[in-house]
DNA sequence: AGAGGTGCCCCTATTACGTCA
DNA sequence: GCTGACGTAATAGGGGCACCT
């Protein structure tokens, strides 16, 4: 059974989500920080874009050769003639954030070039989620205090914050897709119920006595109570002009009028 | 006014290290 | 002690925007 089975029907399916385009949540790229702690409701508007990652990212070619790890280096990251995170390495602020930082210059004094990984103490962890919780984005300034703060590279700030809204997004996109998948579910036993209810009602209409097949005109008195029924040109007491078998207000109203009304 | 270069910031994908069961 | 899973710091590369020339 398709789609034109059921729009002949004249039963009309209102369920639905109201789905924004382009939820400014999840959008590519806001004009304004996001505010990563302000999600919808579940029972709001789901809202969620699923993609794929681009093909082009990492061409094979270049995914093996150019990704030479770094040893723990700002001034590792040249590409394509571009220079990127320069500031990382310019900006004399740093430098001395730096050599400030003992966690940093611990590491860096082993003169390995194997990459150290910082594990971020439950102070300085505790402290970044806080200040992520009043903002989810930092500006230079408030980088640079938090870092000193931390006794942190501005660097290392801002690769935290960044990693923090890349996990609350997926964290996110997670909580969309299970709302989306519980309505999806929804949406099919309801179509599902609808469909047998189509079904039954069809094969009421080939099982039903000639008579009730007839123009509305000869059956719009209740054979019981004579009572008008309410015909195509007919008109209720209450006022409502409605063909005799009309279902759109209720779809259960076809097979109750084929008993004599409850009030007979 | 508009094009090109540059710096900065952000995002996404990925890597790789540290921890824990 | 070894190992695999997992969390997460760090890196790489690309895009957008503002500013300057």
């Amino acid at each position: 059974m398709g789609f034109d089975d059921l729009s002949n029907t004249g039963l009309l399916l209102g369920l639905g989500l109201n789905l924004p385009s382009n939820p400014p949540h999840l959008s590519q790229k806001p004009k304004k920080p996001l505010d990563l702690l302000c999600f919808p409701a579940p029972e709001s508007e789901p809202s969620l874009t699923l993609g794929l990652s681009t093909v082009d990212t990492y061409p094979p070619e270049t995914a093996d050769l150019s990704r030479q790890p770094s040893p723990h280096s700002a001034i590792s990251s040249f590409s394509g003639g571009k220079v990127k995170r320069e500031r990382d390495v310019s900006g004399g602020e740093d430098i001395e954030e730096e050599k400030a930082s003992s966690r940093v210059s611990d590491e860096e004094e082993d003169g390995s070039n194997a990459r150290k990984k910082l594990r971020l103490t439950k102070e300085q962890s505790a402290l970044l989620e806080e200040s992520f919780k009043l903002h989810s984005t930092l500006n230079p300034k408030q980088k640079q205090a938090l870092a000193r703060e931390l006794n942190l590279l501005p660097r290392q700030v801002e690769v935290w914050f960044q990693n923090r809204r890349a996990r609350t997004k997926l964290k996110q996109t997670e909580v969309d897709c299970e709302f989306l998948k519980r309505c999806c579910e929804t949406l099919t036993d309801e179509n599902r119920r609808l469909q047998k209810e189509l079904q039954e009602l069809k094969a009421l209409k080939l099982a039903q006595p000639l008579f009730m097949q007839m123009p509305a005109a000869t059956l719009t008195m209740c054979p019981s109570c004579e009572r008008i029924g309410g015909g195509a040109a007919t008109v209720n007491g209450d006022g409502n002009s409605k063909g005799p078998f009309s279902m759109a207000s209720n779809p259960r109203f076809y097979k109750a009028f084929t008993k004599p009304s409850a009030a007979c």
